[in-house]
DNA sequence: AACTTGTAGATATTTTTATATCCATATGAT
DNA sequence: ATCATATGGATATAAAAATATCTACAAGTT
């Protein structure tokens, strides 16, 4: 058998081999690396199959759709192509193509998406089909904030508990969410059986109260304030850090 | 003069060329791509060099660096290598390094960056190192919560107003702030000469004050609420989606 | 003085993410 | 009925970002 190969290289990655004495001729070589195969006709084809999850962009990116999907779906809409969302979210139509391939979402060939089974896939995915229960710690002007953002129970997410050590918040009601004392975290977290805190505390308290719901058995924490906690492996922390979007802000600026 | 190819490839990149007809005797090929060049001696060398911008993910973290390295340098210390900074915000050593080295971070070999240079070297690239002066629209609670926030003078801005439309909220004072009413944005940005603003307003209202910002001449809009805006090209919108971080905070905690 | 070690510096490689291309198909226009 | 067209599906390519490797060096240790 005779096999053909159809050679192309770029004649810049030729290497001189390091010549040991002075008088001995040159040589050169290159390396070769196989990145590509030829569509569909591999002769070992699958041999590379690996299936990948789904990337944190895209997660990220869901929400928007979701929103812009509940509107279409407000109005009766059935289908939604992703050039339409893309109007809507400023999303390259291709990424969003594919971020929703990727959670499995209905499609009508040539007409678009489903909306009901979108939203229904999305919702899937993320978990928010059906309502957790959070808490919240530090009901200062931020957590204020937090507590009073209905739509979290639309994201899966309901807060039935917050905590403060400041006398003048203990005992109030924020948007109908109780604030109780610190001190009774414990019980009231063991009680209410909560396992997703929200933390927006000082600097200076958050690692103290981390190891508090860590001993609670809290497995998911979203943190608001400005360091990194240290957890065991199995507790999951979501790091926000307002910094980051204005550092983002001010380098474009910049570079305009 | 005579070139030395030493080639090894991967089998199963092989592809059978399409036969036209059943009696001819079968040929295969493959495609060959380079990639990647033998480590300082190539012959063209500089050919492919193209300088790089520093990268978003890159700018998100550079506050996180300043932190540790204003706390380091009000210890007295002089020098922070990557792995101590690397304990401190749980970013790989190696990524800092980069990062570090990304904006010019001076440094001592052996021994790590200067403290004083890098925070100078950060806070340069980002503009950190003088103020700019920003305002605010929607006095709620999360625009409170950013009006109650001092930090932001380290992060080179200041924010000298603040906009609502309620009448409970107009004239007071949020941190030494002053709350105009809506109406009076166009005046005061022009009389400021304000070009960075917060937005932190419902959504339905979103837009259409985008656009009276962007007709006042503002440069910067700072979005928290969950909408896209529309803008003049030249104009940079920093958009921060609360949902996002939840989503993927939902999405770790289901994959576990 | 010789050796060990931890670090930045430079580059290479891999992984992840985004974008492009091509195709089959269903829809509506002609 | 035929055709043009917009779309999802599948795949390929490119770009961005993370991670790994190797080297030179300076500071300590023996």
């Amino acid at each position: 058998m005779i096999l053909v190969f159809k050679i192309s290289v770029n004649i810049s990655s030729i290497k001189e081999v390091r010549t040991l004495t002075k008088n001995t001729p040159k040589e050169y070589y290159m390396d070769i690396k196989i990145s590509s195969f030829p569509r569909g006709e591999n002769l070992f084809m699958g041999l590379f199959s690996k299936k990948k999850g789904i990337s944190v962009q895209t997660v990220r990116r869901l929400p928007q759709y979701l929103r812009v999907l509940y509107d279409r779906h407000a109005y009766g809409r059935l289908l939604v192509s992703s050039t339409e969302l893309a109007e809507e979210t400023q999303v390259p139509p291709i990424v969003i193509k594919k971020d929703l391939q990727a959670v499995g979402a209905p499609s009508k060939m040539r007409a678009g998406f489903k909306v009901k089974g979108t939203i229904a896939a999305i919702e899937t995915f993320l978990g928010w089909d059906n309502l957790n229960k959070a808490f919240l710690i530090g009901a200062g002007h931020l957590g204020a904030a937090l507590l009073g953002f209905s739509g979290f129970k639309n994201h899966g997410l309901e807060i039935v508990a917050a905590f403060d050590t400041h006398p003048e918040r203990v005992g109030n009601e924020i948007n109908g969410i109780h604030v109780y004392h610190t001190a009774q975290m414990k019980s009231v977290i063991e009680e209410k059986k909560l396992q997703i805190a929200i933390l927006t505390v000082p600097v200076a308290a958050a690692q103290g109260i981390t190891d508090t719901l860590v001993a609670c058995g809290v497995k998911a924490i979203w943190n608001f304030a400005p360091v990194k906690l240290n957890v065991p492996p199995d507790v999951a922390v979501q790091q926000e850090d307002i910094a980051s979007g204005l550092a983002e802000l001010c380098a474009r600026l910049k570079a305009k």
